[in-house]
RNA sequence: UGGGAUAUCGCCAAGUCGGUAAGGCACAGGACUUUGACUCCUGCAUUCGCUGGUUCGAGUCCAGCUAUCCCAGCCA
């Protein structure tokens, strides 16, 4: 993984290390296993992995799996799958968060000891009743001064399976009255009979995040918990558990803005609702924003990263440019993809005055970029395919492709004229006729004359039937923050999300390539190979159509 | 007068001790071109949420406003 550009984090961390705070960095990515990484996890991947790597720490994955009814198996191989896609290996190792449920009941009973923890009989309801709000005080739980004796029998009895779910709960005795809602005494372990993806049934009794989570940062000598802007309140929480339970090790939590792009939603729950109810085919749908969706759709694990780095680090709440993202796929692409030919939408071109049998093998460099990419043949006949839109009957002023009587160049062959248009009867062009100038093969003519346009084409004879996919944003809505969370989604989704091309017509070496191949596709895009459909191929980033009579 | 955080170009984002607004994306011109792509030039904040103040000088210091985000899960 590239260096991290510089920012307040690293500043820091700069200061911590020159007054001698900490002399190594470790951080941590804590994804809780309960659904997919997504692109705004890449923020989170590529800032506590890149500030390891740029200082020479370790760098752990942990799951956060503290909660299990919303956490499965299933998130947990496909977050280390797509943790290594990215590129950002777990150099620390790889931990589970439940694994330390033993310790994490220790220091729940040292607390209890210490009189800082007390075991709360009120229900859910009652609790909140209790807490106040955010303008008035809480009042203490009429259980908060039971004796440590009482406490820790009570908090052994939760754990042996004594008390249904919500009877009790153990809470930090802190201050009812703070204005962080955070410390009023929060629950920090509750009752749950349900069976967790890791441990099983050994437990009944989980902790929460707050609890949990400073505690495993500290077990693994975390250094820098880096984290998104909304734990900045618990905080305070945070250094709590840790000052009371009394870690010598004592990791600090720093938090930045999340990221979020445009047209996109960044919520696992809604990405479940969207696999849930069908309207797309899965976590790696090609239209999802999540790792292994940008991946179907043909993102680099390095683009990724340096849309990540391109958007920043900061504090302030923003809404990054889709374009930003396209742009560093294209930008990438365009230095390392292949060049292929794919006619999306074909109209069929016949050189008049070229021979019937006749096959000319032409050499098209890979990448006109890169020599060193190497080259290719493509087969040349009488009767081709172009793309419908580079020949306009009527064309519009600074239309510099094909019309009629006009003349174009086929690119890395002659330049043709196009002679006669025919149609069917309801109107569409089935075929142009054009003759080509034997005389112009290498880009000019002897008399001088020069062509404005060059355009694509394919062998007729040799083409590949393909089904071609085009994916655009899922979305349609600027700011996604607003959808109702119980609305259905068809307003929000965008109808050209997914069109589909089902006599695109490629050229001929492409119907070789494999699962993951990524190609830019001369003139306006690049397509991968989808790894899940050999033969289909998804033009995955829509770049500016090459010429917009609109404008 | 709950608490916390953030406000610099359409979108992100740099801006040390106060010294006279980086960069990227987008956009607009132009050059080049065997992809109207790429590349290459050029342009793009007299202004830093607002209002005052301190100062020779403030985005940077002070005061007062305003806007937005987060917190009342036995989720993370």
């Amino acid at each position: 993984m590239k260096d991290l550009a510089s920012n307040f984090i690293h500043d820091i961390i700069d200061s911590d290390l020159a007054e001698g705070r900490v002399d190594a960095i470790h951080t941590r990515f804590p994804p809780e296993p309960n659904g997919y990484l997504h692109i705004g996890s890449a923020k989170a991947i590529t800032i506590n992995a890149g500030t390891a790597q740029k200082y020479g720490g370790l760098f752990n994955l942990r799951f956060d799996d503290t909660n299990p009814s919303k956490e499965d198996d299933e998130y947990v191989q496909s977050i280390i799958e797509d943790l290594r896609w990215l590129g950002a290996e777990p150099t620390g190792g790889i931990f589970y968060g439940s694994d330390y449920f033993p310790q994490c009941y220790e220091f729940a009973r040292k607390l209890i000891c210490d009189g800082k923890a007390y075991v709360c009989d009120l229900s859910a309801d009652e609790m909140r009743e209790y807490r106040g709000t955010l303008t008035e005080p809480g009042k203490n739980s009429p259980y908060r001064d039971r004796s440590v004796e009482e406490n820790l029998d009570l908090f052994e009895r939760m754990k042996n399976g004594e008390f249904e779910d919500g009877s009790r709960t153990l809470r930090a005795k802190i201050d009812m009255s703070s204005p962080n809602m955070n410390m009023r005494d929060p629950a920090i372990y509750r009752i749950l009979h349900t069976s967790h993806h890791r441990q099983g049934n050994t437990w009944c009794i989980y902790p929460l995040y707050d609890f949990a989570h400073p505690i495993q940062d500290a077990l693994e000598g975390i250094t820098h918990s880096l984290c998104s802007i909304e734990f900045e309140n618990h905080r305070p929480l945070y250094d709590w558990v840790i000052d009371n339970i009394g870690f010598e090790h004592k990791p600090h939590q720093y938090e930045f803005a999340r990221l979020n792009v445009g047209y996109t939603v960044m919520s696992k729950r809604y990405f479940r609702k969207l696999v849930e109810t069908g309207l797309v085919d899965g976590w790696d749908d090609p239209r999802m924003p999540t790792l292994c969706g940008l991946r179907r759709r043909g993102y680099t694990p390095s683009s990724i990263i340096e849309f990540v780095k391109k958007a920043g680090v900061s504090k302030a709440w923003s809404l990054v440019d889709y374009g930003l993202l396209e742009f560093c796929i294209r930008d990438e692409l365009n230095q390392k993809a292949p060049r292929r030919i794919a006619v999306v939408d074909p109209v069929k071109v016949v050189l008049t005055n070229y021979p019937e049998d006749k096959t000319d093998w032409i050499t098209l460099p890979n990448n006109p970029n890169d020599e060193s990419q190497g080259s290719r043949t493509v087969p040349f006949t009488r009767e081709l395919y172009i793309e419908r839109s580079d020949f306009e009957e009527v064309p519009p002023p600074k239309y510099f492709r094909l019309k009629p009587g006009g003349e174009v160049r086929l690119m890395g062959t002659y330049f043709i004229t196009c002679q006669e248009v025919v149609k069917d009867e309801s109107g569409k062009i089935t075929e142009l006729r054009c003759t080509y100038d034997p005389q112009t093969f290498t880009g000019s003519a002897p008399d001088g004359r020069k062509v404005k346009g060059t355009i694509h084409w394919v062998s007729a004879a040799h083409a590949v039937d393909a089904e071609l996919r085009l994916y655009d944003k899922l979305f349609t809505l600027e700011n996604l923050g607003d959808m109702p969370e119980d609305k259905g989604y068809d307003d929000y989704l965008n109808p050209d999300s997914l069109r589909v091309f089902s006599g695109a017509k490629l050229e001929p070496c492409l119907a070789e390539a494999k699962g993951g191949d990524s190609f830019q596709f001369v003139r306006n895009g690049y397509f991968c190979a989808d790894s899940k459909n050999a033969g289909v191929f998804n033009r995955t980033v829509t770049l500016k159509d090459s010429y917009s009579p609109a404008k």
